[in-house]
DNA sequence: AAAAAGTGTGCAAACGTTCCCAAAAACGTT
DNA sequence: AACGTTTTTGGGAACGTTTGCACACTTTTT
């Protein structure tokens, strides 16, 4: 008994394997021959370097654009050892601060020649990890991730920067870890909003957030604090609710909702876009009768908020800017002379778009 | 005077480059050295090929483990002639019904090994070829794309097409393209969601929709007139409104709603997501007093229908299931053994959600 | 016992670039 | 006229893979 010495495979050819044949895209080689020149010339000449007359670089260039002659990226980035490519990792595109964060990105990356690649987390840990690495075997050049709701270890991503690959976070960023961050003036935003409620008769302000060990989260808690200190408003402890999921599942939005109730909030302060969504669906679904009687004020970026019913008083962060931002940040690091031992946050003021009343309360 | 031959470029040296060097990432002559064997035994016995012992693979297998070996995808790409990527092109990725059909074809397509790399138009052509052509010269292995509203000049994909590139429409086909196309049914649709309205009493019926070149504009226009011919109300083309940008700049919609309003409509029916909304805002920022008393039914994926006022009834899309099988038949096509020559159309059936009467009559 | 077949491995070329190093050409200078 | 300089070009290795082919060794067949 042999075994199968010519399996299958070898006669399995696939339509790119016919087509590549065909797919005739002219490269530096066929320019050197056509014109009786050396590859290295021809690269330089369309690479527009220095040493290359200009005579010759007429030549060439007119010829490349006679066979519409399209640089392969794939041989630079093998060449090169860099890809011209940046990752973005967000828990969801389908989330509005995000689709604009990532519009932001692409600003500015297109701008310089970058392209990028997003991937989403779903808010796990375990998906995220994934990403993170798949796209470092593409061998992007940089990384932008804000951290899924899940993820508490970063190891990993210590691992990829001590290794060389520049990370930027923003939006969830991470305490101890020293690289460039990016993300909205949480703070102030949650103690306007705090105190926009307050300042419309609110005394029993509930706050429903996202996992107690995202970075943001603190910082919304510290500004709904701030504000209620501010009036002299107890805190209670009790009045806050956590997410651990950021509102994925709508049960865990029902569970938080059916354990605020109780405590008859007259107001509730939101402090994430899916959150604030997801809990006045919650709210409508479970207990119709009171979802008009509560003032609601949370983070979206939502563009439809207007049309939402109740309709809410809303945070919204500046997502396009943090976007580019952190883009411009995570470009310079990539293509710093020297391992940068400075970094800086940068914090962007969030924006607090009122409730209109006519509008709101013509339903109450 | 002679040039300057040693221009400053020359001393720039970056910190990717810099850490390139360092960022020490095994490959597969590196095994091959420490292992004592050669770099094809070491690369087939990664690639689990027959020709290899079993104890040679085990060595192999375990020592790559151990150094933590991961394949260079630039490298393979190059010698392969492919990337294991397929290209996206959307018109908004902040448009749920897109993002959606994203998560749908990312679900597939990690599955089988490739990676997406999402572009959008923004509804606009030049944006869109710009987009195209630069994947394409990224060597993407197929492309999945649904046009943006301005598109009519499809040459530009007839060319990569034809030299090759693999190409699945979805959403907005072209008619005259014989490939693979996905799509809603959106006669049916559409019919159900007329049908709604004249079933809730109105006759005065509206339609607002997209740019008129596209194809589910007309396929959705039909459902429409099918609906009303069969409760036998004459078909009014002046109620018909198309909007060319897709409802990207609101004074678009402005205008629309504005000439409609003195035909005195007692419903609409709006066949597109970002319309449908943008619609209903236009409607609420100029004519709020009526924005109650007119009946809306439209196409929308949006997740917080139910919190919108005024209320509507929705078709979805099997938005999901289209970026599935999109993928599918793409990676069917790049796979194939020979130039597939038997092109399908899928159409899958959407949904209709109907208003809830209780939450959307309460106020009016 | 020799030929044939089966099995495992290695050599080397290729994919399309970039860039170091040298060589050739053009130009001045003595 | 011979030699330096400056300017322009070319040769060829390298980036990390994959793979056709040749080779050597083992086993089976005649």
């Amino acid at each position: 008994m042999s075994r199968f010495r010519t399996p299958k495979e070898i006669f399995f050819v696939t339509w790119v394997q016919v087509l590549k044949m065909r797919f005739e895209t002219s490269t530096i080689k066929d320019i050197a021959k056509a014109l009786g020149l050396s590859t290295s010339t021809v690269s330089r000449a369309l690479r527009d370097r220095y040493e290359i007359s200009e005579e010759t670089k007429k030549l060439v260039l007119a010829y490349a654009e006679k066979v519409n002659y399209r640089a392969n990226p794939i041989a630079r980035s093998l060449k090169e050892r860099r890809s011209y490519s940046i990752g973005i990792i967000v828990s969801e595109i389908a989330n509005n601060f995000f689709s604009q964060v990532i519009n932001g990105i692409e600003s500015i990356a297109y701008d310089r020649d970058y392209h990028v690649i997003i991937s989403q987390s779903h808010e796990s840990y375990k998906q995220e990890k994934l990403n993170v690495e798949h796209l470092a075997s593409r061998s992007i050049d940089g990384l932008l991730i804000a951290l899924s709701s899940e993820t508490q270890d970063i190891d990993y991503l210590r691992d990829l920067y001590s290794k060389g690959l520049p990370i930027v976070f923003f939006d969830r960023v991470p305490e101890n870890f020293e690289t460039h961050k990016v993300i909205a003036n949480n703070f102030k935003g949650s103690f306007d909003a705090t105190e926009h409620l307050i300042l419309s008769g609110k005394r029993v302000i509930a706050h429903l957030t996202n996992s107690e060990t995202l970075s943001n989260t603190k910082e919304r808690l510290e500004g709904y604090k701030a504000a209620l200190s501010k009036y002299h408003i107890e805190f209670k402890p009790e009045l806050v609710k956590y997410c651990q999921h950021g509102g994925m599942h709508s049960a865990e939005l029902e569970q938080a909702v059916k354990e605020l109730l109780p405590l008859k909030p007259d107001g509730i302060f939101i402090s994430s876009d899916r959150l604030t969504t997801g809990c006045i669906l919650a709210l409508k679904n479970t207990n119709p009768e009171v979802a008009h009687k509560i003032a609601i004020a949370g983070f979206t970026n939502s563009n439809l908020v207007e049309l939402f019913s109740p309709s809410l008083t809303s945070v919204k962060q500046p997502a396009f800017e943090i976007g580019q931002v952190a883009t411009e940040l995570l470009i310079s690091m990539i293509e710093a002379k020297r391992p940068i031992t400075e970094f800086e946050t940068r914090v962007l003021d969030t924006e607090l778009v009122r409730m209109k009343k006519n509008l709101g309360n013509r339903y109450l």
